[in-house]
DNA sequence: ACAGACCGCGCC
DNA sequence: AAAGGGCGCGGTCTGT
């Protein structure tokens, strides 16, 4: 069922078959919310939105959930970069809100040009010829369902799409519910580490302690704490030469004044990013609201905006508490990244040891003498792309036990290297290297024919691919090349891992659904029985009333496994995601 | 005054 | 001991 929304609560709905053509006339709703809530309790349809993170708010806001959608703006991104093209999902958004006319998301202005034009891009001459916005979108359906069949395994991309486009009603729904911030535990937890508040701008006594202590560190000489360049210069003027002020480095120096300086910014830094004015800007009744962004990051993971909601200090997460009579029921895939490597290569070995509680337990086992440690850098130095130091004669050893997994970690630092482009599991492609985009890019302006107006001009942003920028530069094409390597190493494993975590994710979101009694009024606290409230990469947070506990346990456990048949059907891998019952975030871990 | 680069570190 | 993937953020510093 498509669903297009005109912004003013009206829009219009079609019935569409199973290729995407009509299968009746649109039909003009008043009332667009009334109109998706009747067919939605009728006949649960997979509905077709043009941008959910977009759309699905205004339904959310008066109680509505719908089970299942298809995201033409998240599936047009990953259709884009499987052929080549760059590209973010919400940039992708913000073309389609552009060539509708609608309000475009904010995001970093990006010229349409890096994208291929498709029936996605040409929908602006169309609308200016007049035609109706739904009969673009159904077209662009259609053709993207065409074009999901001509990957290399639609039946993959297709959970792609519909694990992504389950992400973004998720991230919505999440960003609607909030997740509980006791602000007196919080307090508690700020004043015992800062010893008190920071009045008129001076630092809370605590800090101005280690400063005095930092100052007495470097007589006859003045030191900013707060100032790599200053901390520098200071360790240089004391006659310790260091070339970053990076924490092991200092740590070596093993000069008097180190304790405090890592003391200092360690607590400066809690007090700056997740303080008290934190708070004021992201606490609301009792509730933390970030924005979240699924595959905002290349490689699919999450990101947010705003509020540092991937990076809570693990001391804050008591301040993360469930209203009287709930529970939160937290749970975190163990290893996630490595059981991902050894199921998607196959690699029986490597695969058998993942069938166990441990993994890195079981390669000690199996190739370290027992040297769980060693095992552990090894693996993540062949994830990570490192090559020298303390991983080193682990990799060989892991090359010789594991062939197949780290054959396929390095092919895909080859192909990384010679320019070409990766995949994940289900299909995502990473984008392509700067330079490729830019020719490109140069290429398709001579095409020009106006799809673009109104963008702004330039060149790509200079964060554009994780290998650009100015660093890239001087590094010279060898350097360039080998952190391509390593980006497309690690793109596989993570992107990867992120599909199984998203898949977790929707399969989850249904049944708690299930669970969930959801009444109409927009009071949310009292919305829903249980709720996901957080999701970070690999680790998630469910609020639920208290009797609901033991079913929030068991739905986890089933959307796991749900999640692990879907992904890879008879893996002998066992994909660990153990749900803990609490009272607080702290307790869950 | 404002923008953007750089730094260091929080999280995975 | 400190090489190697992905982010967001707040601070300083530099350039305009």
């Amino acid at each position: 069922m498509l669903a297009v929304f005109d912004g003013d609560g009206s829009g219009s709905l079609q019935h569409l078959g199973p290729a995407g053509a009509a299968h009746a006339e649109p039909e003009r709703a008043p009332d667009v919310t009334a109109a998706i809530r009747a067919t939605e309790s009728a006949e649960g349809p997979r509905w077709v939105f043009e941008d959910a993170m977009a759309d699905y708010p205004s339904l959310v806001l008066v109680g509505l959930r719908v089970r299942r959608c298809h995201d033409l703006a998240l599936t047009e991104a990953l259709l884009q970069a499987y052929d080549g093209y760059a590209g973010s999902p919400r940039r992708v958004a913000a073309a389609y809100a552009r060539l509708r006319g609608l309000p475009v998301p904010e995001d970093r202005p990006v010229p349409l040009r890096t994208t291929q034009p498709t029936l996605f891009d040409v929908g602006r001459a169309n609308h200016t010829a007049g035609v109706e916005p739904i009969e673009v979108a159904r077209d662009v359906y259609a053709e993207q369902l065409r074009r999901i069949a001509r990957t290399d395994s639609p039946h993959a991309f297709g959970l792609l799409v519909a694990a992504e486009s389950a992400s973004a009603l998720l991230a919505v729904e999440m960003s609607r519910a909030g997740l509980p911030w006791r602000s007196d535990v919080h307090d508690r937890i700020l004043l015992d580490l800062l010893g008190g508040r920071a009045l008129h701008g001076a630092r809370p006594p605590r800090l101005a302690e280690l400063a005095d202590e930092i100052a007495a560190g470097f007589p006859g000489t003045s030191v900013n704490p707060d100032s790599p360049a200053s901390v520098l210069a200071a360790f240089s003027r004391a006659g310790v030469v260091i070339d970053s002020t990076h924490s092991w480095v200092l740590r070596q120096t093993g000069h008097p004044a180190v304790p405090a300086l890592l003391a200092y910014r360690e607590l400066s830094r809690i007090l700056s990013a997740h303080g008290w004015a934190w708070r004021a800007e992201w606490v609301d009744g009792g509730r933390f609201r970030p924005d979240y962004i699924p595959a905002g990051v290349v490689s699919g993971r999450w990101a947010t905006r705003g509020g540092g909601a991937l990076q809570i200090p693990r001391r804050l997460r008591a301040a993360v508490v469930a209203d009287p009579g709930h529970v939160l029921v937290v749970a975190d895939a163990g290893q996630l990244e490595p059981r991902v490597l050894a199921a998607m290569s196959g690699d029986p070995a490597m695969a058998r040891a993942a069938g166990k509680e441990d993994l890195y337990a079981a390669l000690a086992a199996e190739a370290f003498g027992g040297d769980r440690a060693k095992a552990k850098v090894g693996l993540l130095g062949a994830m990570y792309g490192q090559t020298g130091g303390q991983a080193a004669a682990p990799l060989a050893t892991l090359r010789q036990r594991y062939p197949r997994a780290l054959d396929l970690l390095e092919r895909a630092a080859r192909t990384g290297e010679s320019g070409g482009l990766v995949r994940s599991h289900l299909g995502r492609t990473c984008p392509p290297p700067a330079t490729a985009a830019a020719a490109r890019q140069v290429d398709e302006v001579d095409l020009g024919d106006g799809v673009g107006v109104g963008e702004p001009v330039g060149g790509l942003p200079s964060d554009y691919s994780p290998e650009g920028g100015s660093d890239a530069v001087e590094r010279g094409v060898g350097a360039r090349a080998r952190a391509r390597g390593r980006f497309t190493r690690n793109f596989v494993v993570q992107g990867t891992a992120a599909e199984w975590a998203a898949a977790v994710l929707a399969a989850l979101r249904l049944r708690l659904m299930d669970l969930a009694v959801l009444t109409e009024t927009a009071n949310d606290r009292h919305e829903a029985t249980a709720q996901l409230v957080f999701f970070q990469h690999d680790e998630l947070v469910v609020h639920a009333a208290r009797e609901h506990a033991d079913a929030v346990v068991d739905a986890i456990l089933a959307a796991a496994q749900e999640a692990s048949d879907l992904l890879f059907p008879g893996t002998p891998v066992r994909f660990l995601l153990r749900p803990v019952v609490a009272q607080s975030w702290a307790e869950g871990h």
